[in-house]
DNA sequence: TAGTGGTCTAGACCACAGC
DNA sequence: CTGTGGTCTAGACCACTAG
């Protein structure tokens, strides 16, 4: 069950991206807002902050709410985005190859990485991104056995955040994401066309539950001239000391 | 003037970093909380919400709002955050070197960047980061001078953003960042000390003001060695569809 | 002056957690 | 059952924009 909020939220900026609502244009007024869905004030203000801290629009005191140039900031590519949804986006020829599942103990990098002990069971799951028949993402996932008890090579080449979170009911709340530069191990070197590249570009993903426990950490490896990460930033909280 | 809800976030927000909400620990109820500072229940819970976005709290329906592990995000270095913010925390050797700062006519790639004529005055500023006596960073900043008629070597070897933000009254709003991997320009090679690197990582940002409209885009040009993107995410809108 | 968004209040009903 | 956070309402006052 959606919240009002959010069902004005998903009419709104299915207009702005289809064009009912054009870039630089002015959205209707908050009044007229609360006519046209026949909703409190305080419904409508929670759905335009939503668009605003999506990128949809600019808020402007005395004015209205303008319309942002949603092309422009060609997102999400933020956030938390799963590959499946990110394939969508970019419609050309995606493939996953599964290269590898497997129920390990973890050693001491992922026992930290994952905070789990050594005798707890771990998936491992190494899969390659193919985009137009090149193979440019490796990604190596780790999963604490205690919150995803079965994992078959079906699940991971399909969507493994479809499964947990439409299957296993899970929630994923929030990640905490690192971008560094790392050299290619042989594990990059087999399973991506690296070509002349001795380096990678690699998204470190700890992603957590609603309950705050940490159930997965993720290793995305890149080759480093199609890697691109994209983000929409409003001037946040922290900075406004 | 702030609001009564950032200053109750600021209020809790440093109590959560000097330890006295400790991680894992709950924070006061909404209703203790509006006692506390003598608020109603909205303007607790815009605190509540700003606390939620920024990383520092869970909140959890039926239970209470935990503190999560800030020390383990390491943030903030996500969002807008300039580079004297982030030496601060660094509190490390940091330098600034003003390299060029020079008065230019845009060429196509900085007209379509910053959105400006070819006859319309831009500022280029060129600034090498040292820190711990190695010249890590490479930013290039070009400015809009409809929006900054002034600038000197002194404004730039300490903050641009205070400059903007305290003396021209700019608002910064919102950015689009990008983060890509480049070759090693002789530009790069002349002002870093790359080593046997060939190449950088370029973060890209277009800065918006608070009308929408563009006044600087900006090159940060790192090491890759020492390049690090931290980022605190929480599953947004967009994808909850 | 009229219209806009920004903030704050007071109260209501709900779903969920835990005893 | 009580206490918690999630959602929604109705109304108020303010600051800013623009004619």
């Amino acid at each position: 069950m959606k919240t009002k909020a959010q069902r004005i939220y998903d009419v709104l900026a299915a207009n702005i991206q289809n064009g009912t609502y054009k870039p630089n244009s002015k959205l209707p007024s908050e009044h007229d807002l609360i006519a046209q869905y026949d909703v409190s004030r305080g419904t409508i203000r929670t759905a335009l902050d939503m668009l605003s801290q999506d990128g949809y629009i600019q808020r402007l005191k005395g004015k209205g709410s303008i319309v942002l140039d949603v092309a422009k900031y060609n997102f999400p590519v933020t956030g938390l985005v799963s590959f499946k949804e990110v394939s969508k986006i970019m419609h050309g020829q995606v493939r996953t190859i599964v290269n590898e599942l497997l129920l390990i103990r973890p050693d001491d990098f992922v026992q930290s990485q994952l905070d789990v002990g050594p005798t707890d069971d771990v998936w491992r799951v190494a899969r390659t991104r193919e985009i137009q028949g090149e193979r440019i993402i490796l990604d190596v996932d780790y999963f604490d056995r205690k919150f995803v008890p079965y994992l078959t090579k079906d699940i991971c080449a399909d969507s493994i955040y479809e499964y947990l979170e439409k299957e296993l009911n899970l929630s994923i709340s929030f990640a905490k994401k690192e971008i560094v530069v790392d050299s290619a191990t042989d594990e990059d070197k087999a399973w991506l066309d690296l070509g002349d590249f001795s380096y990678v570009v690699v998204v470190k993903n700890h992603v957590y539950l609603e309950d705050v426990s940490l159930f997965q950490y993720t290793e995305s490896r890149h080759r480093p001239d199609k890697f691109q990460f994209v983000d929409f930033a409003r001037r946040n909280y922290l900075s406004k000391k």
